[in-house]
DNA sequence: ATTACTAAAATACGAGTAG
DNA sequence: TCTACTCGTATTTTAGTAA
């Protein structure tokens, strides 16, 4: 990703290309960019080409917006400014208890991962997993665990197959103790997995679709 | 202000050069930046000519830090991000009563900017200005403020001189409405003024030093 | 080890212009 | 009008290398 794409992305947000279509001539683009009519419509080409903005030209009007993909780059960069100037040790994350898979326990179970959390975070968690859906602001602060350094949880290899590295971040919620979880090699996910000694769901009382705050730890 | 520039001075900050000296090699800097290190070379050779970072070679290890200019770059990207992704309609405002030069009395007095205010703000402000200093976290706040459009107050000329432009925004500290000053063609400065129908120190038992809180529309 | 010069290669840019 | 092509020029990049 260049640094003038990223600026050009910037710039299509700005008028609004997150939420909605927005239209604007090359020419346009180009002034705002400080470049030429011809270099803003190849940005706009090579961003297409790429899968960071979609693009309809109907009529005479271009609509343009942001893919999910260009979305994620600026809430990347924007990551990286909170880390700059909001330099928080902590950083409050709110979502939604969304319903498990029982994958999580399956994960838990694992020996390799079981050591590692009881190495690094003092204590063997629960063998089961809450998720969190984060949206909106909060997707901001995600990124922010994603390029924070963490706790780092090595992959390992067993029973013929490989089991992934992970960071995690400790963190409370009200009175008790837990950690964030976030795998290393994932694509974009809106939902990262709670773990802590304690059945978190039983021990607070909570049910699918509840909304949880919690306080993480850089 | 080029893309890549702003691109490598966020580096610079993620490493810690907005608050000390930080130290890196023009090799470690470009593989940081996904450049050669001649060209990592030539960024920090650009960035100090204009004056974005100071340098200190010494011995073998150098010493980077950004510069008043250069943080100021990192904040209007900041702002830029925070208006894409927190298109807040209002902006919490922090600062200090800090001691005024009696200066915006004499500029709220003339004719040009009263009826103006009168106009468009739909009162005719309290000859007298409160200033407010902003530190930190505030200061991006104020960034957004100067990137959001605002209500306009134009130039006018006076008794043979010119008297800037400015925008304005409605705000309120406490219960009382009041605006914050922001003139268009001034440096940078972490001071706002602010305006009211009334007299604010006394209204609000006000004295340099204290802490201000306002809420800003967008 | 470094930083940073020079020169060549790669890339980006915008004028002109077609569709 | 608009977008986006070609193509000549300008800028940027990097390899090689000096200090």
């Amino acid at each position: 990703m260049k640094p003038h794409h990223i600026t050009a992305l910037k710039h299509i947000a700005m008028l609004g290309g997150v939420k909605e279509h927005v239209s604007f001539s090359s020419a346009t683009f180009g002034s705002m960019l400080g470049v030429s009519q011809q270099s803003a419509s190849k940005r706009l080409l090579d961003l297409t080409r790429e899968g960071f903005i979609s693009r309809n030209i109907v009529a005479r009007r271009e609509q343009v917006k942001l893919t999910t993909k260009g979305v994620e780059v600026l809430r990347r960069e924007f990551a990286d400014y909170k880390i700059i100037f909001e330099a928080a040790k902590e950083l409050t994350l709110t979502g939604v208890l969304a319903s498990g898979l029982g994958e999580g326990a399956f994960y838990m179970r694992q020996r390799g991962y079981k050591e590692q959390f009881a190495r690094r975070l003092g204590y063997e968690p629960y063998e089961g997993t809450l998720n969190l859906r984060c949206s909106g602001k909060d997707l901001a602060n995600l990124e922010v665990l994603r390029q924070a350094e963490g706790i780092q949880i090595d992959e390992f290899r067993s029973g013929g197959r490989m089991f992934g590295g992970a960071k995690c971040f400790r963190a409370r919620m009200g009175s008790v103790d837990c950690a964030v979880i976030i795998p290393l090699r994932s694509h974009y996910s809106d939902t990262v997995e709670l773990i802590s000694k304690f059945n978190l769901r039983t021990r607070l009382g909570l049910s699918d679709g509840d909304s949880l705050e919690l306080s993480v730890l850089l």
